[in-house]
RNA sequence: GCGCCCGUAGCUCAGCUGGAUAGAGUAUUGGUUUCCGAAACCAAGGGUCGUGGGUUCGAAUCCCGCCGGGCGCACCA
């Protein structure tokens, strides 16, 4: 793969420039070369002299002087200029950026992709719901923000592996069993049989009915026939999980989602790895018992106090298979591993970490990389909605995926930093579904085909090489602007993935969709000129591509027509 | 009380591995179409970057205190 932008290239020089003038007993500083916020900046900025300064004992600006007497000649710098407290801005020429344009459309589809991954292997845990109910607001925050991160790691050389841990055994699911067992034998929750804790949601009575029908339910993992006995506890169980997970891979593959490997917590009590996890502690002389329960020395390894691992009844907290899991994880290859869950989660991220490190096994202090994101909280009339399970008050994915879109609905919720809260509006996502951002990025997608079939219908044929070979002839100001925008593509996908933001992308996106939309309406593309006319297609249908090869990695259509 | 996250324009939010005059959408006001889709474009007004210190040549960005908001602090999951 080539060289993404001139950004390394630049690198490069500066190093060199760095050689020839820093004194040898000098540490080099931790210079960067970055994009500037204005064109009259240049393309490219290097603080190298501001922070060799101070160390180098000379006014910035003569050291900056310096430096660019020292640069070596190049046919992609135009021009290199010392500016502001000492700032080296370098002004690229417009091969440089023609070029770029070639490149788009040579690539294509692959155009932004890096190998920064290289082959290896990366597991992105996320969404991870409990088959207790339908999917809310919140996990379509995660399962957004989890498939956008694993397109742009992905895009980044890595192989991808998205995993959905669940549980299908353990108290939550027994009171599930109660709820639908309740319902099946005619109890509402209202009535004095109802389970103290059951889930009260008309979604549960569903199920009951289905159960009673003897149905049959396939989800993406398991297939269960029910038998309509109501005395079965273990086939009502069996049956409510398969429909609550149908549901889920329902709502996740309408949004765009799907998932390499589902992960059942159960499967970690089966195969004993939650034995062998307990063992490895022990072993390792990191638990005592104490009230009849055996506890964990977790603040040995940076928590805030010692957990319990198995409770004075033999059974385990969940905290053991959490941990158990990610071993798992850690055995099964994932020397790089994401975990993206809910702020209300982040209690837990602690006490795994230490139980990881516990165990001894050469797992880093690092490992595994978490992603959380804040709460959403959802409005709707102007008022907050409570969401509850036990009370059956929710917004499910499924209501905004029909209500508002999934495009919108996956733009919405990707577009914000992660940890920040996010206030979701229906009725302003619907009412104003026009100026969600999603469309205003689609629409110059479909403006640039209905370019196309507009040239089309004039009877002028669009000639690529012709108009790659007068791209010269594009020397407007708009012209510039959108060519410089499309050769930060990389970059974005690059900055985006190493950290774990595909907010910056969703952003950037926005702008591309900007530079395109005021060049459309300061130029005219469909003109008698061949040269200048095959030149702006071959701009605009670069465009396109890039729209599209971002819009692809949001999860997000890039539609011909709106 | 302890821990994590957040506090930037009326509203929703970018910018935060320190950098050159603080950005966008929306809302408000005014303009743009005999011409490729006006779901668009252009322009104006609007900010003590919560607050007080500190580090630095330079702080919205890093550190500390305080104020305000969210989430979490079980032998629940």
């Amino acid at each position: 793969m080539k060289q993404p932008l001139h950004a390394l290239v630049l690198q490069a020089f500066a190093e060199l420039t760095r050689q020839a003038i820093l004194p040898a007993d000098l540490a080099a500083p931790a210079f960067v070369i970055e994009r500037t916020r204005s064109r009259e900046h240049g393309d490219f900025a290097c603080n190298l002299a501001l922070l060799l300064a101070k160390p180098a004992r000379c006014k910035p600006r003569d050291l900056a002087e310096k430096l660019v007497a020292a640069l070596p000649a190049n046919d992609v710098v135009d021009k290199v200029e010392v500016a502001g407290p000492g700032f080296i801005n370098f002004f690229l020429g417009a091969a440089a950026y023609h070029a770029e344009v070639a490149r788009v459309l040579d690539e294509g589809d692959a155009y932004g992709r890096n190998t920064r991954g290289a082959g290896r292997t990366v597991g992105v845990e996320f969404v991870s719901a409990n088959p207790t109910g339908p999917l809310h607001v919140g996990h379509g925050r995660g399962a957004a923000i989890g498939d956008s991160l694993s397109r742009l790691l992905a895009a980044s050389g890595w192989n991808v592996k998205r995993e959905f841990y669940y549980n299908d055994a353990g108290v939550q699911i027994a009171n599930l069993t109660l709820s639908v067992q309740a319902r099946a034998r005619g109890i509402t929750p209202d009535d004095a049989g109802w389970p103290e804790k059951g889930y009260r949601g008309d979604y549960i009575a569903e199920v009951a009915r289905a159960f009673l029908d003897g149905a049959t339910v396939t989800a993406d993992d398991r297939k269960v026939t029910a038998n309509g006995d109501v005395e079965d506890s273990d086939n009502i169980r069996a049956f409510s999980v398969a429909w609550l997970r149908r549901e889920q891979d329902q709502d996740l593959k309408a949004f765009g989602v799907d998932f390499d490997v589902y992960f059942l917590e159960s499967s970690l009590y089966a195969d004993g790895k939650v034995a062998e996890t307990v063992d490895l502690l022990t072993r390792h002389g990191h638990t005592y018992e104490k009230d009849g329960a055996l506890w964990l020395k977790t603040t040995d390894f940076g928590d805030d106090k010692d957990r319990v691992m198995r409770k004075s009844d033999g059974t385990f907290t969940y905290f053991v298979p959490d941990v158990a899991y990610h071993l798992s994880k850690w055995q099964r290859g994932y020397r790089k591993a994401i975990t993206e869950l809910g702020a209300d989660h982040h209690g837990s991220l602690a006490r795994v970490k230490a139980g990881l490190q516990a165990l001894d096994c050469g797992i880093p202090k690092g490992w595994p990389d978490y992603v959380l994101h804040q709460m959403v909280t959802v409005m709707r009339g102007g008022e907050e909605v409570k969401i509850s399970k036990r009370a059956g008050s929710y917004v499910t994915l499924r209501d905004l995926i029909e209500e508002v879109g999934r495009d919108a609905t996956r733009y919405f919720l990707i577009a914000r930093k992660g940890d920040s809260q996010l206030t979701f509006d229906i009725d302003l996502a619907r009412s104003q579904s026009n100026d969600n951002p999603v469309y205003y990025i689609q629409y110059a997608h479909a403006r640039v085909c209905s370019v196309l079939r507009q040239a089309e219908e004039k009877g002028f044929t669009f000639d690529q090489a012709h108009g790659l070979h007068n791209l010269s002839r594009l020397d407007s100001e708009h012209e510039q602007a959108l060519m410089v925008e499309l050769s930060r593509y990389p970059e974005i996908v690059e900055t985006a993935a190493a950290a774990l933001e595909p907010h910056l992308l969703a952003a950037w996106l926005r702008e591309l969709a900007q530079a395109f939309h005021t060049y459309y309406n300061s130029h005219q593309f469909l003109v008698d000129d061949a040269a200048v006319r095959d030149a702006r297609l071959a701009l605009v249908v670069a465009t396109r591509q890039v729209l599209r090869n971002g819009l692809d990695l949001l999860g997000l259509s890039a539609p011909d027509k709106m």
